[in-house]
DNA sequence: GCCACGAATGGATCGTCGCTCCAAACCTGT
DNA sequence: ACAGGTTTGGAGCGACGATCCATTCGTGGC
């Protein structure tokens, strides 16, 4: 075996060392640049230059970097979102706030909604509970009160990932995406859909936090209602 | 060229026509048997025994033969689904047959979620839209009250979905499933989770239907509530 | 009666994915 | 110096969705 001179020897390694929450940075960074689907894990040894190995002797799989990621973006998020005095206010900042946050990162909102028992979700319950409980709400309908909001939560933040997907899928850029979404609305057939049809001219004056805000304020207008007036007829 | 008796013919053509409406119900059977992510391409090309190219020529992806089979689902529900006559009853009935399809179909739930702009949501936005103006939601507020309902219909449908994933994942039945998760729950630094640690005592009690329910109530109230007294103050 | 042509079909094949596995490289204590 | 454990890099595996093309079927024109 002569000259091996320059036989394949392997890439040196890496300078500074791993960790996980290298990597769970390094994944939040891809998500937020080109969407959920770019997450892979040849996207991450590249980004990251190393290995598979490396990368999942921190990491048990491409769901828990995922649920990491998720708990990092929502923590830093609840930290952040310091106690408001107002308690009347407190429930509308905390949705206002888990809304911008998953306008900004909407890969948090499919990943809220399909793995909604991990620490993310919990926290916000959490939360929620808290805020609903110094709002006046019974201990007995607090569990129910707190769902429907977080319910709520979770269906917005769903349709939002839902419509960055389409938009990135769609390689238009925002404006071009709308005016695409209402030429479609405008083809329905106002027969069959006299509704959607009749809202369709709202469209353009249409403001996606706005509207959240409105199904906030139902929701706990809802809850109010339904305490004041059904304090328990057993 | 001598002892070509027996080259490899291909397989005889199917008897019975294959068409996209086949397809479409093959697939719904494979998802409601054995979950979402059971639906490969390989195991239809099995079960309708042919290949790629047949089902290929009938439907565009694996995204459009889902698509189709939530829209087929959906269809038919609201279809059986006559409207009540009682106008205060109809939301609700309606919201309890879109719950107890997607308890049945869980697939339909995590469906409607990824792509919120297919027919099948269009149809349920319409319907719930309908039997809100009936109950003589104002035509200004038809849209917004309509979307928080639907929106929380969506939470709690991405949510079924998810929790029938895991289950499936998990491999164990359905009350030894529901026995590791109360587990896990009490295992919950009562501290930290003050409010989830004090739910966890109904967990025995608790019944996804009614909680849906009592949800679909809370925002009713709600929207009646603010529509009563907000009645345009500009 | 036959043939030509488009529609329908079956299956080989491709590129990409998540993940496993193992040897190489590094670190640390003795 | 060296042994044992930890961390790293990357080849390779199986499964997936999707494409592609040769083959086969159905059918309308002559």
């Amino acid at each position: 075996m002569g000259l091996m001179a320059t036989k394949p020897r392997r890439a040196p390694r890496r300078t500074e060392a791993l960790s996980r929450d290298v990597i769970v940075k390094a994944a939040i960074e891809i998500l937020d640049a080109e969407g959920e689907d770019a997450l892979t894990l040849r996207a991450l040894t590249v980004r990251l230059t190393t290995g598979y190995g490396a990368i999942y002797h921190h990491v048990a799989d491409r769901g828990d970097l995922l649920a990491a990621a998720t708990d990092d973006v929502v923590a830093r998020l609840l930290a952040d979102l310091v106690a408001d005095a107002e308690p009347r206010q407190a429930p509308r900042a905390l949705a206002l706030g888990l809304f911008d946050a998953i306008v900004a990162h909407p890969w948090v909102g499919a990943q809220l909604n399909r793995e909604p028992w991990r620490p993310a979700l919990l926290d916000i319950y959490e939360r929620v509970s808290e805020q609903l409980q110094a709002l006046g709400v019974p201990d007995r309908a607090l569990s129910d009160s707190a769902s429907v909001l977080v319910s709520y939560i979770l269906g917005v933040a769903g349709q939002n990932a839902a419509n960055a997907r389409a938009l990135a899928a769609s390689k238009m850029d925002r404006s071009a995406f709308l005016a695409t979404v209402a030429a479609r609305w405008s083809r329905l057939d106002p027969v069959k859909y006299p509704s959607v049809y009749k809202a369709r001219t709202h469209l353009r004056e249409h403001n996606d936090r706005q509207q959240f805000l409105v199904g906030v304020d139902v929701i706990l207008a809802g809850i109010e209602t339904v305490n004041r007036a059904g304090a328990r007829p057993a």
